[in-house]
DNA sequence: ATAATTGCAAATGCTTTGCTTGTGA
DNA sequence: TCACAAGCAAAGCATTTGCAATTAT
């Protein structure tokens, strides 16, 4: 149960490589939302020959087989963290960087109502709370 | 008081040149959130001698100076709108692209609990819900 | 005059893609 | 063998910027 990455991939059919492999690994292992130049740093620690093109492919493959999550943040580039066993959501540090995950069941269901009160179905959202602990 | 942004440049100072005046009235009198091409477009109409670099630079000039606010959604450019006088969300339909304007001060307070909580101020935040009226 | 602004095209920065070579079943 | 994946470099896209020409104060 280590590796819930790879056992995705198996279970989801994605062929796992030896890139894809290192690339999973260091996923697994990051509890942070690295963008891909640091992944593909981190990956390169490992195998050097990797190259960033095979990493932007391999994020988007994850993603798209619902095993990474994909988010923008603002002014950023691109971060991924492994799709986690429950959702959540995230406050950015504005004057860190520092990204902290948090739920609120509260939050999550009036955003559903909401959506139902225009007339829709809530098939995705986006929340991000840009916090600081020293401005005002 | 037809005018709000030109008004509001005059306010902080920003210069209004015969461009930046035109680029003002066409986003006063759009009710919706154009990217920064289809505001293009639409100063075309009137100046067609505007280049986009110039909508470019307005846009981020008055995005700036808190007359605009740049909205980034997901998989697409950023859109414009003018500063509300109130606060809001947005909903996007997933099926047609159109966007739906939204108050609810419920969230609004919980966003604010939900920072002090995790011990920081918020200073900033992004709720965006996506919808669909017939996907499940 | 004198500083600011425009237009154009070239440059960015992140991400994607075409193509050839490599690799695993 | 044969479809798929990787590596490299070139291409894409939205956005920004350098610079010379233009305009406003």
């Amino acid at each position: 149960m280590s590796d819930t990455i790879e056992n995705k991939c198996i279970e989801k059919g994605v062929g796992l490589t030896a890139q894809r492999k290192i690339i999973a690994q260091v996923m697994s292992k990051s509890n942070d939302h690295p963008n891909v130049n640091e992944l593909h740093k981190r990956v390169s620690l490992i195998d050097p020959k990797v190259s960033i093109a095979t990493v932007y492919r391999t994020v988007k493959l994850f993603e798209e087989a619902g095993i990474l999550s994909k988010h923008d943040f603002k002014g950023g580039k691109a971060r991924y963290e492994k799709v986690p066993d429950e959702h959540h959501d995230h406050l950015i540090d504005v004057d860190t960087g520092k990204i902290i995950e948090f739920v609120d069941e509260d939050i999550e269901k009036l955003q559903k109502k909401v959506a139902q009160k225009l007339g829709y179905n809530l098939v995705d959202h986006r929340l991000e709370l840009y916090g600081s602990k020293t401005k005002k």
